[in-house]
DNA sequence: TTATAATGTCACAAATATGTGACATTAATT
DNA sequence: AATTAATGTCACATATTTGTGACATTATAA
C-alpha cells in the first residue's frame, strides 16, 4: 500500500533525523526499508522530507499534547496525559522540541508552529501553577527546571532500550512516578 | 596556543557530533571557531577525529564517573556525585553512553571501554541496591528505570537554557533532588 | 626587529551524497 | 492470465563534502 509506504519513509526519517540531522538519505531509505529510489519517488529532495517530517510532527504529536490538555479539568490529570502524549508521539516529541530551539529559529508569533508551541507551553505553566498552588508540586521549583525535567524523562523514556521485559504500560506508570515524585514538595 | 586550538575543535567536535553525527567537518570548524584547513592540521581525517573524541571522552567523563564512585561509601554520595559528574562532563556522557548502546557496537568484554563502561553501570547497579536495602529507594523500581532517568535527567541539565536565570548550582540541586524524589519510595 | 609557529586563504582532486531516467521485477487487482 | 501499481536495480550527471598543497597573513618568542 502507497501511504504505508510513504508514512514509514516519514517516521523513519524523524527517527534517524532526531538523532542525526545530516544523515544521509540511504540511511532513512535502510531504516524504512525501502530503497533510495523509492523514497525519492515520495520526496522530491531532502528538503521536502524534512518539511513534511516536521508537518507531521505538528498534526500528530501537537494535536496530542493539545488534547492532552483538554483531557480534564483537573490539572494533575491533564499533566499525566502530557507526559504520556510525549511518550507516545516518540521521538517526535523532542524533534518538535528541537525546532523551536534550534539555533537561527526565529520565534515569531505570525508561524503557525509558533503559535502552538507557545499555546502549548502557555498551558503547561497554568498547570504546574495551579498545582503548586495546591501544594502538590513544590513552589520553590521553577517552571523551567519542571519543563527540562519533562523532556529529559520523555526523552529518555523513548529511548529506552525495549530488551528490558517491562511492558509499555508499566514503563509509563514508572516516568509518570518518577516525574510527579521528582517535583513534589 | 596549540594545545588550546586542538582541544577545543575536540570539544567542539563532540557538542556537534552528539546531536548530529553526521554532520559536515565545516561546522565543527566553524562552532570550534578556526577553519576547515586548521582542523585538517590537528586531525588527519574525520574519523581520526571521531576516534579522539571517543577517547577524549574516555579519560575526562569515565574518570570523573569512577571518581564519583571512589569518593565516598555512602552510597547516597556516591549516586550523588555519580549524578554531579555526569552534569559536569556536560555532552560526552551522553555520547559515552550513546557510544555503547549504537546499533553496530559489540560489546566486548577485551575491549577497554567496554570494561570500564561494564565497571561503572556494576558499581551503579551496586549503588542502587544498597540503597534499595536501605528503603532510600523504592524497591520495586528496577535497575533499568533508574539508570534510564538518570542519563535523561543528566541529558535534560546539560542541554537545559542558559538563557534561564538559575546559576550553575541550582541547576544541579535541582537535577539531584528530582532524581533522588523521583525513585524514592 | 627578525625568525618562527600557528592560522588563514584559495585552488583543486577525490570521495561521497543527491536526484533522476530507463528498464526489470514483484505484488496486487481484474 | 493479463493488466496495473509499486518497488527494485543500475547507470549517470550534479552537488556537496573531504583532504591536501602552495602560499599569505598574523601572532609569538628570541
Amino acid at each position: 500500500m502507497i501511504l504505508e509506504t510513504k508514512s514509514r519513509i516519514i517516521e523513519s526519517a524523524i527517527e534517524v533525523f532526531n538523532s542525526d540531522y545530516s544523515a544521509p538519505l540511504q540511511k532513512v531509505a535502510d531504516n524504512a526499508a525501502v530503497t533510495r529510489r523509492t523514497l525519492h519517488r515520495y520526496f522530491k529532495d531532502r528538503n521536502e522530507l524534512v518539511t513534511v517530517c516536521e508537518r507531521e510532527m505538528e498534526v500528530s504529536c501537537k494535536k496530542a499534547m493539545i488534547a492532552a490538555i483538554n483531557s480534564s479539568k483537573e490539572p494533575l490529570v491533564q499533566l499525566k496525559n502530557m507526559l504520556l502524549a510525549g511518550i507516545d508521539c516518540g521521538a517526535k516529541y523532542s524533534f518538535f522540541y528541537k525546532l523551536h530551539q534550534r539555533a537561527g529559529h526565529t520565534h515569531s508569533e505570525k508561524n503557525k508552529n509558533c503559535v502552538d508551541y507557545d499555546y502549548i507551553y502557555h498551558n503547561f505553566r497554568q498547570i504546574i501553577n495551579r498545582l503548586q498552588q495546591q501544594d502538590i508540586i513544590d513552589k520553590s521549583i521553577t517552571i523551567e527546571w519542571i519543563q527540562n525535567l519533562h523532556t529529559g524523562i520523555i526523552y529518555s523514556t523513548v529511548n529506552m532500550n525495549i530488551t528490558n521485559m517491562l511492558n509499555e504500560k508499566n514503563i509509563k506508570e514508572l516516568a509518570w512516578n518518577s516525574f510527579i515524585k521528582g517535583i513534589s514538595p
